[in-house]
RNA sequence: GCGGGAGUGGCGGAAUGGUAGACGCGCUGGUCUCAAACACCAGUGACUUCACGGUCGUGAGGGUUCGAGUCCCUCCUCCCGCACCA
């Protein structure tokens, strides 16, 4: 009875359904093991092929760690917030809710027919109020905390409050914006009420402050750093620009250490911590205060990573957005300074970008002072230096610094050597740390190991600077002027933002009558009705915060939520956490190395200082899955030109031998103007053009009624439609030069309006003859086209093909990016139909290794599906017979079988999938071969092939008896003696070459080894009279002779 | 420019320092079939040889080693990330 993949899915996916199969308890004495997967965005494109493919193998590795005896947690659920929907409520009026609800019932059925594992019991949608209510509820806690460095963890606000109240700021050592004031307790005390909350703003770990942002009017949002790629939107590559807007941010800036420190403790991919690393940008140095020359009370301070090169310094420059730059430019230079600060406002991102190595810059007239030797040294502005970075005002050292090495020469300032080994200056910076100082005052002759300290401590003890640290990172703007988010549980009153009581959670998303923002500019959520926050029921009410929570929101938590879907007392319950814990193994894209994975570690940093969660690290091993690509048909559209080259090529060349040389007249057209093809023996011109340009023909006649030529015009649409017969525009042509008349033209309409010319037959022609398009990949087999379906497509409406002998259309592929537009796209649920679900799931695994980006090619598929077809067929014969016995298997089978149990193990443990598929075809071919069929060997591995495929293995394990699932089956266990056989066989090499094999006993000794191998023919033949220099004997494994 | 990763047949890809190319696709030949598809059997890195066999071969070049796709050095190419970050 053959294989029939549909029968028995839809039967046991039904079954495990009913049986709750996949359903999780949290009450068990089982070792925990959670594997997740990032979860999806539900967009209205459904998935394609390479979506399931790190659900698949998280799903392989949760069904064999059940098998081992695991309670395995593996969810699923919707990052469900997002722009998508809201454009198309934009554009259609329909609820986000709506289409996002039927987005994920197609998810669901594209996901359920694959046969996974999940708990579907615990899914979460980030748009769910019961799930947001939470995402609102750590919110407040955010808002409620801030960070204190003594404690080095989160603290509450309250405490802050008891502290000011009684000694002022001056001893606490916390996280706060840099402008926060220095107070005494008096002086808190006498503040008014709102005063103390606008001071409190600048602790919290969430706040709302004026900020630059990247505001993104296309989309009418505010997008977070790492949503903008070269100044547009990642998403839509709509131009960004800065604006100063109130914001809600997050202050993840004080946990920027912990959250560097935390990498060293997981494991993850490297290249994800290195961008991490990077995007926190930790540096070490320090801030030194310049007083500026004439102006007494104004000073710049600078940060610097090489304070060892300040005798350097030969120039400063500031930002132009400097606070200070109106201030200190002189009168003279006034003028040229406006006009430099005005331009370099005026720039874009992507300007500035383009203009990376142009050094623009202008002199403000003022100078400051080098605190360490007193010079004078000018002080510029040039947009090199960032506001947003540091202080927005860099010392200039040109002997150290390339950009500052680079301005010097422009603006021919001083470049001064600092180091005995800086070599070549006047070409190039040298940034070397190595030698001896020079020119450097007070570390003259010394090292940079010891140059350091020395400044540092006399510029902490001068008062005019400190070691510092510095990170690039910034704080994390929260909010969006967006409709499809969380709504933030905040009202305002006097200007002050305050917490919505717990109890009124969740606050719920109020219906709008438009998704756009107002004609004010304010959000969407300022047109809900009457939307307004009652603190007391009798009492005024107020506006709620209109902004609405960003994507990484819901997605910095979700993964707790899995633990304890349900509970409605706590975000996951106490001893749900506690069991659960963490993350063992998630999996997902690279794609949100600093977006999603870098947030939602801050978020647990603050929950686990709350005392919430177990774990400062929530995933302690972190796989990305690669990419599938698409495979794209391309197919090559004909343009005029290669008309006049087929023409020459197919149909001229032996007209041109009988009727003399071609010649190229000059023509009496205005522009210069040759005629396509001409015959000097009869006057015969020749002109190829489209029907379509009747004004070109008729100047064209007339140009070749005054050169006296006669005329045959040869229309692109008529040579199409007679492509494939090259006879019958030779005839035309014959025709032509045989005849005394004057003029030739079809005057008959044409069929086909475009021509496509089958790839194989392209390589004749020039490259620039045609475009090349993009065609369905369903309608391509084996890189042929199929005419019959084609010809239905629109595209392919009045189309002509040309074709080769064969008669077959053949396209070009090329390997992108699998996406719609490419028309490149393979459903799953096509190849699920057509193969099955375990058959698509171990294709998945074995088109390559997990971590790599690979091109999808359905034509493999079928050597899976062949597998799963001979490997049913060893227990069901054609006759439907069930074929295992009860025989007690040999040592042969037992070897197949022990062998695929060890590799198989080995290679799920280390996230191989696809050499797992290749083994279970090794056994398969091994046992088919041996013609073996017996249930001790049989049984095991169909427990071994279900976390793969696990359908067939449900049926097979069903026929074997069992009532249970195959789920809560034991993995075989591996007995390495059937591993071994009573003889090796060695490969002998001569000199590293590989000369021939040898079968030793299993238990010789390394000794009878060398005398057997001495012994043999082909080593004889090989040594010759040459002496033996060396018997290298790795038992097990190789024999080496030295000659 | 900096950082990370990768270069192996026609293709996807295997190989704890120990027989390079497992497994699969494709291709070639054969069996079955009226025929095609499926299925089954055999072959398939290149060059060379009637054959046995031999020579070359993992981006390039060097090194370590009895032995290198694997380790070390120099370089090239591709992919990804970051990029006036002081």
């Amino acid at each position: 009875m053959e294989y029939a993949p549909r029968d028995i899915e839809s039967k046991w996916q039904s079954w495990w359904k009913e049986q709750r199969t996949y359903q999780v308890s949290n009450d068990t004495s089982k070792p925990k093991f959670y594997i997740l997967n990032m979860f999806p965005y539900p967009s209205g494109a459904g998935l394609h092929v390479g979506h399931p493919l790190g659900y698949i193998a998280s799903d392989i590795v949760a069904r064999y760690k059940r098998l081992k005896g695991f309670n395995v947690l593996n969810p699923m659920g919707y990052d469900s917030f997002g722009l998508p929907a809201e454009q198309y409520a934009i554009q259609t009026g329909i609820h986000p809710a709506v289409s996002t609800e039927q987005n994920i019932e197609r998810y669901r059925e594209q996901l359920d027919n694959i046969g996974f594992s999940f708990d579907w019991s615990r899914e979460v949608r980030t748009s769910d109020p019961a799930f947001y209510w939470w995402t609102q509820w750590i919110f407040m806690r955010l808002f409620e905390h801030y960070y204190d460095l003594d404690a080095d963890k989160a603290i509450p606000v309250s405490e802050l409050v008891t502290r000011f109240g009684k000694a002022g700021n001056k001893s606490v050592r916390a996280v706060c914006d840099d402008n926060t004031p220095v107070f005494s307790a008096d002086e808190w005390n006498a503040l008014s009420e709102k005063e103390q909350h606008l001071i409190l703003l600048k602790y919290r770990l969430t706040f709302p402050e004026e900020s630059y942002v990247n505001w993104c009017p296309a989309m009418g949002t505010v997008l977070s750093n790492d949503e903008v790629k070269d100044g547009v939107s990642e998403r839509g590559g709509f131009p960004v620009e800065r604006k100063l807007m109130k914001q809600w941010s997050m202050r993840i800036t004080a946990y920027a250490d912990r959250l560097l420190d935390g990498l060293n403790t997981i494991d993850w991919p490297e290249s994800i911590k290195e961008q991490q690393r990077n995007w926190i940008g930790r540096s070490e140095g320090a801030s030194v205060r310049f007083a500026v020359d004439g102006h007494p009370d104004a000073h710049i301070e600078v940060f610097t990573t090489r304070v060892d090169t300040i005798y350097g310094a030969t120039f400063m420059v500031l930002a132009p957005e400097h606070e200070l730059v109106d201030r200190l430019t002189t009168d003279a230079q006034a003028a040229e300074v406006r006009a430099y600060v005005k331009w370099a406002a005026s720039r874009s991102e992507i300007e500035r970008m383009a203009e990376a190595k142009k050094v623009t810059g202008v002199n403000t007239g003022a100078y400051a002072i080098n605190p360490f030797n007193g010079e004078k040294i000018p002080i510029f502005i040039a947009d090199y230096v960032l506001a947003s970075y540091g202080t927005g005002a860099v010392m200039a050292v040109p002997s150290g610094d390339q950009r500052d090495w680079n301005f010097a020469t422009h603006f021919n300032l001083p470049i001064v050597p600092i180091l005995d080994a800086q070599q070549n200056l006047e070409e190039a910076a040298d940034p070397t740390k190595e030698g001896r100082y020079v020119n450097s005052g007070m570390i003259n002759g010394k090292a940079y190991a010891e140059a350091v300290p020395t400044l540092v401590n006399w510029l902490e003890e001068q008062g005019l600077g400190k070691g510092k640290i510095q990170y690039k990172m910034r704080n994390a703007v929260f909010s969006r002027q967006r409709y499809w988010g969380e709504p933030v549980p905040v009202y305002w009153k006097d200007e002050v933002p305050h917490l919505i009581r717990e109890s009124d959670l969740p606050l719920v998303l109020p219906p709008v009558n438009k998704y756009l923002p107002t004609e004010t500019g304010e959000p969407p959520l300022a047109r809900a009705q009457g939307w307004k926050y009652y603190p007391e029921p009798d009492g005024p009410g107020y506006e709620y915060e209109l902004s609405t929570m960003p994507g990484w929101a819901g997605s910095s938590w979700y993964f707790y939520r899995y633990m304890d879907p349900h509970n409605e007392k706590a975000f996951c319950g106490k001893e749900a956490v506690g069991y659960w814990r963490d993350v063992d193994w998630y999996i997902g894209g690279s794609e949100h190395a600093v977006g999603h994975l870098l947030y939602s570690r801050f978020w647990n940093h603050f929950l686990f200082d709350l005392g919430l969660v177990p774990e400062r690290e929530y995933a302690r091993k972190l796989t990305n899955q690669g990419m599938i690509q698409g495979r794209s048909s391309l197919i090559y559209r004909a343009k005029e030109c290669f008309y006049e080259e087929y023409l020459w090529l197919k149909v001229l060349k032996p007209f041109f031998e009988d009727y003399g040389p071609m010649q190229i007249p000059a023509s009496n057209l205005e522009e210069s103007y040759t005629y396509d093809f001409a015959f000097e023996t009869n006057d015969l011109v020749i002109e190829v053009t489209s029907w379509k340009r009747s004004d070109k023909i008729e100047s064209i006649r007339r140009s070749a009624e005054a050169d006296g030529k006669r005329l045959l015009v040869l229309f692109i649409e008529e040579l199409a439609d007679s492509i494939n017969d090259h006879a019958v525009t030779a005839a035309k042509v014959r025709q032509a030069l045989e005849s005394r008349e004057r003029f030739f033209m079809t005057d008959k309409g044409p069929k086909a309006e475009q021509l496509f010319v089958s790839y194989d037959l392209t390589q004749k022609y020039s490259e620039h003859c045609f475009s090349k398009l993009h065609v369905d990949v369903n309608i391509v087999e084996d890189d042929v086209l199929n005419m019959e379906k084609a010809v239905q497509l629109p595209m392919f409406q009045k189309a002509g093909f040309k074709v080769g002998p064969s008669k077959r259309f053949t396209c070009a592929f090329e390997v992108e990016k699998m996406s719609k537009s490419k028309f490149n796209v393979v459903n799953p649920d096509d190849m699920v139909e057509q193969y099955g679900a375990d058959c698509f799931r171990m294709y998945e695994m074995f088109l390559g290794p997990l971590e790599v980006s690979k091109p999808w090619d359905t034509k493999g598929i079928t050597g899976v599906y062949s597998f799963l077809r001979r490997f049913w067929g060893m227990f069901v014969g054609e006759d439907g017979a069930w074929l295992p016995s009860d025989e007690a298997p040999d040592r042969d089978e037992l070897r197949i079988l022990h062998n695929c149990i060890k590799k198989v193990t080995d290679d799920i443990e280390r996230f191989s999938m696809n050499t797992c598929v290749s083994h279970f075809m090794i056994l398969t071919n091994e046992l088919r071969a041996l013609k073996s069929s017996k249930r001790a060997i049989l049984e095991p591995a169909v427990t071994l092939l279900a976390p793969f495929a696990p359908h067939i293995a449900e049926e097979l394990w069903h026929r074997f008896g069992h009532e249970t699932t195959v789920c809560d089956a034991a993995w075989p266990q591996l007995n390495t003696e059937y591993l071994k056989s009573d003889t090796v066989t060695y490969p002998v090499q001569i000199n590293g070459k590989l000369r021939g094999n040898i079968e030793v006993p299993a238990d010789a000794s390394k000794a009878d080894v060398e005398a057997m191998v001495l012994e043999q023919d082909f080593v004889k033949r090989n040594l010759g009279d040459s002496p033996v220099k060396k018997l290298i004997v790795v038992p097990g494994r190789i024999v080496n002779i030295v000659i």
